[in-house]
DNA sequence: GAGTGGTCTAGACCACACG
DNA sequence: GTGTGGTCTAGACCACTCA
């Protein structure tokens, strides 16, 4: 009695919260801002510190805030549009795109990769790692499955392990002139070993995108390239810059 | 000492537990069997309720359960392959795609709508509400932005309010022969609106995809449509089945 | 009404970053 | 060392589904 209750439907705690601090993101904090910790905000909230970190994990999920253990909670820029086909399916250029190779492999493709390739369940084929930067940052962390059938001419090829190789790999991919004619995007969580390289949790919320790459009607190639849920959009199609462009100025975080 | 600890890095409990857990799946759960209740599977692996759940959260994360509240926890199907873009860019058909037009309205378009549209800010546009179906299940709700110069025969059109009048401003926009030239899709998590029609819970992870529509080099209307993160695979290019096909048999889930 | 998952609490300790 | 977010516990109660 007495409040002013308008909803029928009493919203949870959390999620309530949650829409508090978006309100207050939006109007009292910059990007870049740290945020008061979470035992502060809880206890201002009259809230338990599990509840509060509930709704700062859906803000976190929706790109608003950033947390790093042992720093603190800001406030996140927008999230960065990170072309992913753009309408010159050409393969990704190893320098025009900020792809930087990691190293390269052998190893039996996962069931779901194997029936792309078309290869048997536990063929070996050449994998190559690399991760993707933009603004300095890691966004994306990508596998390729190349069957050595794509690439015949690599064993003449002798170069160190580890970059290098891994860079050779691609430019044998490049002479092929790749077609990228699906591709396919779902959610996922970052396995440990590319949460390390996108400076993450294991766990993080990924999108992970899946390319078929064709050359003469036969798919050569397959990829599957997780990036940060929290920092990217991902945009496809023309100019690639579906972009939620911010005013002129303000591009620069808070220090 | 004595136990065989092989990781230099310790895992969390909860990521172990994930692990196990979806080994197990593998090996002796089929599609759409009823796991234990979550105090059993806590009791039964030696953790806390919370910890449990931290794990079960991941693996629906990944596609792999499914959790409805009153009834259980469950073996999630494939996620299904919805087809968001095709080559021929054509406006999605009302019949050919299982999309339900659910009401329509006029609207002040949020900013980063607004933006896109190149209208003023706070000017009101129409909105028509959709839903797709996929297999009888509601995969997506789409909201469409469509200001007025765009549709400036629709004054003249006499409709009830509700689907009746949604399907007449739809219609209006199949006359346009729209391009699709970008989209963009980014994780969000569903708005208590959007989470009734999808059956989920606010909060729920979403595939927020923003597509703007053009004709004749303009802008004219901006979808944003929230996909289900835990049941859907959005397919883009070609032949719209990135399937990860199945053995042909098995299509069925387990009632 | 019985059983399920969803929310919430009030603690504790751990892993990490930084000065 | 100090302060941060990350993990974990052992409870309690709520909201929902279904027989």
């Amino acid at each position: 009695m007495g409040t002013t209750q308008l909803q029928t439907v009493p919203e949870s705690k959390y999620w309530h919260l949650r829409t508090v601090l978006a309100e207050a993101l939006d109007s009292d904090f910059a990007v870049g801002e740290v945020l008061p910790n979470e035992r502060e905000l809880a206890a201002r909230f009259g809230v338990a510190r599990a509840t509060l970190r509930q709704a700062l994990e859906q803000l976190e999920l929706e790109g608003r805030l950033q947390r790093r253990r042992g720093v603190g909670t800001t406030v996140a820029p927008p999230r960065v549009g990170v072309a992913v086909s753009t309408p010159r399916d050409e393969w990704p250029g190893a320098d025009e795109e900020a792809w930087q190779p990691l190293d390269h492999g052998t190893a039996a493709a996962p069931a779901a990769v194997a029936r792309l390739l078309e290869t048997g369940e536990g063929e070996e084929v050449h994998t190559v790692r690399r991760i993707r930067i933009t603004n300095g940052q890691s966004v994306a962390a990508e596998l390729i499955y190349v069957p050595s059938s794509s690439v015949p001419e690599l064993s003449a090829i002798e170069a160190p392990s580890g970059p290098a190789r891994a860079r050779a790999v691609l430019r044998e991919l490049q002479r092929l002139a790749l077609d990228a004619p699906e591709r396919a995007v779902e959610l996922g969580s970052a396995r440990a070993e590319d949460a390390k390289e996108l400076d993450r949790l294991p766990g993080a919320p990924v999108l992970v995108v899946t390319t078929r790459y064709v050359v003469a009607g036969r798919t050569a190639a397959v990829s599957v390239a997780t990036y940060r849920a929290d920092t990217c959009r991902l945009t496809f199609g023309d100019s690639g810059d579906l972009e939620i462009s911010e005013a002129p100025e303000e591009t620069r975080q808070a220090s």
